[in-house]
DNA sequence: GTCTATAGGGAGATAGAC
DNA sequence: GTCTATCTCCCTATAGAC
């Protein structure tokens, strides 16, 4: 099922894909033109409309997969009754979402195009839910302000070049040992292991 | 000196910067046209190119003051003996620039056409200074991604929604101590008074 | 300082041949 | 799946009147 005669529509479907997260990261949603994405798959802009009806299409093509995941994550929070489990748990995931996808993230949280798309979808509930998860109840100000610069510092993170030199692994362990740091100020809460 | 039956060519040019950075703010860069600006003010595109000969003018206009003073933090580390008043005063200096400047923050950081731009820009320099204060000589991954956190989860906290409702201060305070506990995991340094 | 008018080009998008 | 050709609209930018 997954090899057949005709690869149907499925490479260059991808290919298009690939440019746009490529530019939209160079050039934002904004800054990138259909005529850019055709030049970087070396054809012309019909062949690219022949895939993708509109640019918004694409931009949701783009985002679409990491913004559903956000949801499981978000949706797996329910389902946890330990309240340890269910912050480390949720903490790890959208670590690794961010990881997996670096680039794509920081055009999630930082393109203006992309943002107002994401207003419409599902997972920005899901997105003030974790945030929820991770003020706690009843923030005050610090903790608020603690969760701000997790949600915005580990997307910097994933794209920033001065940590390019570090292994996805690394990454991940200081990501999650300086989050949790942030997040949890309660004397008798040990930071996670170094 | 302030007030002249002529007043020059203050307001209209002001005004100009002030209806720029509300729409940079809102679509990003490319994403505003002169049209847009001149919209938002009541008069039309030539009136605009009247101001600002280009685009790019009216960017740098609306950047330039705040990239001037960050140059100008990142100048006093050098005039500061005492590392810990130095990490101190830079720290405390950018927060104020980045409160001082909200919106603008996140475009300078983000926009990926005034990143170009800003990248043929003295203040560029000026941010690696002030990032290898944080993260400290010859820094191990946890310190880089700490500062990279910090960098950041700075600005996002600068705009975030969430924190509209802290003041000034409060902002300001919170902040710093945020960004104190994370560039400082030294044992024996206590994070500044809360 | 602001206007009308316009040049010249690139944007998104569509039609239809191969 | 990709092409050529084309439409329409909006973009930046300029010229010149008031």
């Amino acid at each position: 099922m997954a090899e057949r005669g005709t690869r149907s529509d499925r490479p260059a479907r991808e290919r298009v894909l690939e440019a746009a997260l490529d530019l939209f990261a160079e050039h934002g949603v904004s800054g990138t033109s259909l005529q850019m994405i055709a030049d970087r798959m070396g054809v012309t802009k019909a062949a690219v409309y022949h895939q993708f009806h509109t640019k918004e299409d694409i931009v949701f093509a783009v985002v679409g997969p990491a913004l559903d995941r956000l949801v499981e994550i978000a949706d797996a929070i329910g389902g946890e009754p330990d309240q340890e489990r269910r912050f480390t748990a949720t903490l790890a995931g959208i670590i690794d979402l961010i990881i997996t996808h670096r680039r794509l993230a920081a055009i999630v949280q930082f393109d203006p195009m992309v943002a107002r798309l994401v207003r419409g979808h599902p997972a920005h509930a899901s997105f003030e839910r974790i945030r929820a998860l991770f003020t706690g109840p009843d923030p005050d100000g610090s903790a608020l302000v603690a969760a701000a610069m997790v949600s915005g510092g580990l997307i910097v993170a994933g794209v920033d070049p001065a940590l390019a030199r570090l292994s996805d692994d690394e990454l991940r362990k200081h990501l999650f040992d300086t989050a949790a740091r942030l997040l949890r100020p309660l004397p008798g809460v040990p930071p996670a292991t170094a």
